[in-house]
Formats: structure tokens, C-alpha cells, sequence
DNA sequence: CGGTTTCTTGATTGGGATCAATAGGAGTGG
DNA sequence: CCACTCCTATTGATCCCAATCAAGAAACCG
């Protein structure tokens, strides 16, 4: 018990705009945040840049460096964030000891899967007002499993890092988010955003086909 | 040791077109690709599905279950193939106590993270061309891995299933491949697919930024 | 063989990208 | 605190790539 205290217990603060890691440098440790907002993005060769995923509190990052020692994309905090820094070597020999502890990192990269599949589903095969909304309720749902508001909430991101995300241009989500404004399915002003119809938005994505 | 050949003695074969697991049916076992060649497709609450991956000889397949107990989605043989089957408490229960088999456990999971995270790369931002291109690639890449030739080979999937794994129509990708016909890139005549220039192939995908 | 699935190719359409211009905020330094 | 600048967001006009619609041809299978 107190090796896992051990842990969880170093503690880093990042400032908005800073890495967290970068791509290239090497696995030191798993790191889950405290408090704050980040974004990760993966990088083509050729310098192309995409954002990979949005991650709050409880989520865990770094994952994609256990496969080569080396991490794949890079992490940026979106506001001040406190990040828990989990040494790697340590995780692993605690989940060996620890039955309970592994099985909970087995299902955190099985989440990561599950995660990145539904984006492959969305970037594949929905039209870009389909792509937001279901970013809206994402983030709905992520912030009322955290004990926020499910329909009040501030953006920390820019248009063009939603799209990005979401595979469009940032004029593109604009004018989505105009289109959901005229149809009273959300209030929106610049980063602020009011959900009006939450069964609406939802109706977006499954009335469509 | 003897356990280790236990987990790995679950021997299964499917036949093709039979599926290896649904979406919904709950996780018993791993499952490794000994011989042949699948597809997984997520689906959508709505009915759409989309095909996720391909696998071959030494994939690992079922991961998307560990962390909510049920399979995610649906796992089915595009030809004859052998599978090894293993039980998942088993697996969990001997990584604890054989390190290396918890690390390669971890890097099969962080391997697959991170080649989603690819997908959704080309889904995000490729165009219809670079797609293809960057699929026949990974393609000629996994064979040559396993010792087969990576100018020549087989497609064990159809035109729309390609499409629905690169977000294109079937259409798209025919296009896509009579093109590279045109331009000398490939040779292709229904699922048989020779490589004649592979340096253009790749030059597809960072020349066009 | 006949029937069915798969693939190719052509014609047209449409959704989002691109180009462009303006406006609104936020941060900075005087 | 305000003026200035830069970044971010909105909106309009046009263009282009891939979707859609459609028709045949080729391969596969019982």
C-alpha cells in the first residue's frame, strides 16, 4: 500500500502551452490527470499533425510509448493542469504484486482501444454536423461523469483543434455550430457552450442512419 | 512453463466468413491469428459498421473486451484460419508471475493504441489516393514481416471492405486502383495486387504534403 | 451453366475545402 | 486603463474531390 502511495505521489504542474511529453522522448512514466485539460496529437512524417484525443480529469496518458519505449505523439496542456507521474517500471512490478491494480491498467488500454475505434467510426463514416454533435456529447457525458454541468460548459480548445480532432477544417465547425445555434439545439458564444436539446443532439447521430 | 503451454494449446479453426466473436458476447479468451486472415468491424448503436482492422498471422485479437467484459465488436474469417485461444484469467493470473509475458502483454495493447491512432491519422487527414497508397503499404509491410513477398500478394478483402476501412466507397477504391494502374504503380487484376514501383507508392503519401 | 456477387467505368451531384473578408476577444505594453 | 496587435471566430463565394446513381463486365459458386 504504501508503495502505491509511492506512486501516485509525484506530483507535476503544467502550465497552458507546455508539454507534458513530446514525440520521440522516451517512457519514463504513465501520467493521469489531476486537474486541467490537454490534448495529445500524432504526427505523419511529413510533419502533418493531428489531434489524437482531449483528456481531463482521470484520464491516463502515455500509453502509446509502451509498445516502443518511445512516445508517439505529443501531449500539451490546454489550461494549467496537475498531472500524477506514475514511473513505468514501478507500475509494472505493483501489478504484478497488486492482482487488482493490473486488471485496472488492463482495462484503461482497453478503454483506449474501445476510444479510438468510436473516433475511427466517426472520422469514417459520419458527415461533419454528425462528427460534432457527437463531440458535444462526449464531452457532456465526460463532464457530468466528473460531477459538472452535462449542458454548460466552457471549450478549452480552439475551432481548429476540434477540427482537427474531428477530421474537418475549423471553418467547417463553425459553421456547425452556427447550423445547431439556428436550430436551438445549443447557445454558443465563442468558447462557451449551452446545450438547449440534449435528446436532439443525440437524435443527430442515429436519425441520419 | 507448462502453464504457459497450456494457455497457448486452445487450438480453434474458422472457416470462412464464420465469425470468431460478436459484438456482446463476453470475454472469455484472447485470441491469437496463427493462420489466415480476418476482419473486426465496430459498429454503430444505428446499424453502421465499419471495418476496424485486418489480421494475420501473429495478431493479437479480443483486447477491445477487457475493459468493459464484452466484446466490442464483431470478429469474422476472411478465409480459412487457425486461431489460438487464450483464457484471459489465465493470461492475467501467469503475467503476474512471468514478467516478460506482462511486457509483451502491455506492448501488444500499446502497439494496437498506437496503430489506431494511425487510422485515424488517415482517416482525419489523407486524401482518397494517399488512403490507399498508405494501405497497400502496411500491407506489404505485415507480409514482408511474415516472410512473404511485399511486391505480391493477395487481397482477401473485397473493394468495400477496403472502403469501409479507409472511409471511401467502393467506388473510390477502384478508382484508386486503376489509377495506380495508370501510372504504373501497381499491377492489379481483381484481388491480386503487384507492387512495380514502391518508392512512388510511398512518395504518394508525403509529396502531397 | 445460370445466378449472384464483385468489380469497373461513366455521368452527375453534393458536402466540405478553400479562398477571402470582416469582426470579435484576449493579451501586451505604454 | 486604453490602444494596439494578434489570435480566433464567423460568414460568404467558389471549387473540387468523393459520393451517388447507373450500367455493364468479369469472376465465383452451387
Amino acid at each position: 500500500m504504501e508503495k502505491i502511495d509511492r506512486l501516485v505521489s509525484q506530483r507535476r504542474r503544467i502550465r497552458k502551452g507546455e508539454h507534458l511529453y513530446r514525440a520521440g522522448s522516451s517512457l519514463a512514466a504513465l501520467y493521469a490527470v489531476r486537474a486541467g485539460f490537454l490534448k495529445s496529437c500524432v504526427l505523419h512524417e511529413d510533419g502533418r499533425e493531428q489531434v489524437a484525443g482531449f483528456h481531463m480529469m482521470g484520464d491516463l496518458l502515455g500509453m502509446d510509448a509502451i509498445s516502443g519505449g518511445l512516445h508517439m505523439s505529443n501531449t500539451v496542456a490546454l489550461e494549467d493542469s496537475e498531472i500524477c507521474e506514475m514511473p513505468f517500471p514501478l507500475l509494472e512490478q505493483l501489478s504484478r504484486e497488486v492482482p487488482s491494480l493490473q486488471q485496472q491498467l488492463h482495462r484503461v488500454m482497453s478503454r483506449e482501444i474501445v476510444r479510438d475505434h468510436g473516433v475511427m467510426l466517426l472520422l469514417g463514416s459520419m458527415k461533419a454536423e454528425e462528427r460534432l454533435a457527437a463531440f458535444l456529447l462526449n464531452l457532456s457525458q465526460r463532464f457530468a461523469a466528473r460531477g459538472y454541468s452535462p449542458t454548460e460548459f466552457n471549450l478549452r480548445m480552439t475551432r481548429a483543434e476540434i477540427g482537427s480532432y474531428l477530421g474537418l477544417k475549423l471553418e467547417t465547425v463553425s459553421r456547425a455550430f452556427s447550423s445547431f445555434q439556428d436550430q436551438q439545439l445549443i447557445a454558443v458564444r465563442q468558447r462557451y457552450v449551452r446545450i438547449l436539446d440534449l435528446p436532439g443532439l443525440k437524435a443527430m447521430l442515429d436519425s441520419k442512419r
